[in-house]
DNA sequence: ATTAAATTGTTATTTTATTAACAAGGATAA
DNA sequence: TTATCCTTGTTAATAAAATAACAATTTAAT
């Protein structure tokens, strides 16, 4: 297989999500078009991620959801799933903890970490937390590849550090501090007053072309 | 000004917050490969934005940091800032709240909403808390004119209705429910989900290939 | 005074992403 | 049967974003 876009990932990721919803109603097949409208992009554009992915659907009932959903999975997931470490347990990471358990069960939220001795051994949401000190033994004990960065923004870097040298292979960082590692290692970033300022930003313009 | 990438509005809220931070360290000047190294972006990258909204650094001292946030905060701020509300006010609409107060002066917290009778009339970090049926007249009162959705998913388009008829202009939406809005609503959403199952794609995809 | 080094600003090019266009298949109904 | 309507799959075209290339300028060093 060629390699995908980024953004056909991300939607494929979306679509897969949507789709279960579908299944979980009882509906079997689905057209471009009213995967589409799911996600308000255009049909050509879902039509197009599924060919990318080599599914075919049938002409008279769109695409067999079972199905699609399962090629998604074979393309996203690993046979054996992923395992999830959370790092900072306070109100980001435990109401990630609370989001996430239990809705993609390829991906389980392993273990959280911690500095505060009032967490460390506590249980979160079913996750147990460590303390960082442990993150190493833990990482391969529980053989974790990926992790989520929720502390304090002045930790950021020093935390990416350890994760690298722990072997960890993909980071998604919360924190408003950009950190840098190694080629091998994926990161993405994501801050909520970026997003927030955009939507303040195009609310400003539109006001003006009024 | 004719109109800026997308991506350039993104990056241009993500250099604000960084040269914030320089100035607060007490730096006074920047040169473009540094601020590119703090969002792991090329200098060009930098320059070319800087170049979009009409700044000029000195071929010596590279850019002044506060006339480079002064004129950010021109393009993405509104003289008079604008008012946000956020629908919601669960473990993600506090932690929200929490870490948003404060940060930037001319986006405020103005209102919090929820359905749950012990949520409705407390103070979080702030921000008072009315009942969803008061949406109308606080946003109408408050002048608000953004609204973040963080309520549960299968209330999402419901309340986006409503936001759009109180005449919210801009919608930052975190529950993994997309929904439909009018053209001149300006919509922006993210989930998690996405963002973990994307690391978990390009982990699976690297360790393939090692 | 001249050269070398570093940096900006800007245009050109390349890459990535989206959208348009349309052939082909197959059900339905006249 | 034949025409009509939808739908998929795929290629072609367009648009958006990122990168490369490089002239111009200024300082510092020789
Ligand atoms: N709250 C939000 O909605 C929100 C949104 C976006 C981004 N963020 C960012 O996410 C991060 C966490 O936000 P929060 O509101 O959960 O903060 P918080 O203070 O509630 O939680 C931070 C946690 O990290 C722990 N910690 C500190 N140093 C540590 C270390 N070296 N190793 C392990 N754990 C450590 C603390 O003990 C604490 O439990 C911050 O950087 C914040 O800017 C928060
Ligand atoms: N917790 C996370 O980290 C996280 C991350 C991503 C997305 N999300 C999404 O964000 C949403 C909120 O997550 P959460 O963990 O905060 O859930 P939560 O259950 O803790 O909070 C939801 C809040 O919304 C209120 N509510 C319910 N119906 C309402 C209505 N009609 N109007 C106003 N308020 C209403 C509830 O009373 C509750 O206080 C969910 O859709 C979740 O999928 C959560």
């Amino acid at each position: 297989m060629k390699k995908l876009p980024d953004k056909t990932v991300e939607r494929l990721s979306q679509y897969r999500r949507s789709l279960l919803n579908c299944l979980a109603n009882g509906k079997k097949h689905i057209f471009s078009h009213e995967i589409a409208n799911l996600h308000h992009i255009t049909p050509v554009q879902v039509r197009r991620d599924i060919m990318l992915i080599g599914y075919t659907g049938t002409l008279r009932k769109g695409y067999d959801i079972q199905e699609l959903v399962d090629l998604i999975g074979e393309i996203i997931d690993t046979d054996e799933g992923q395992n999830v470490a959370i790092i900072g347990i306070g109100n980001l990471g435990r109401a990630l903890i609370t989001y996430l358990q239990g809705k993609r069960s390829k991906l389980r939220i392993a273990a959280g970490f911690d500095i505060n001795k009032d967490k460390v051994d506590r249980v979160y949401g079913g996750v147990q937390c460590y303390h960082i000190d442990q993150l190493e033994d833990t990482v391969q004990k529980e053989n974790i590849t990926i992790a989520i960065i929720t502390t304090p923004a002045d930790e950021t870097q020093k935390i990416s550090e350890m994760l690298v040298k722990a072997g960890i292979r993909g980071i998604l960082n919360y924190t408003p501090t950009a950190i840098n590692v190694p080629d091998h290692v994926y990161l993405e970033e994501y801050d909520m007053i970026t997003s927030l300022e955009k939507v303040a930003f195009f609310v400003k313009k539109n006001s003006l072309t009024v």
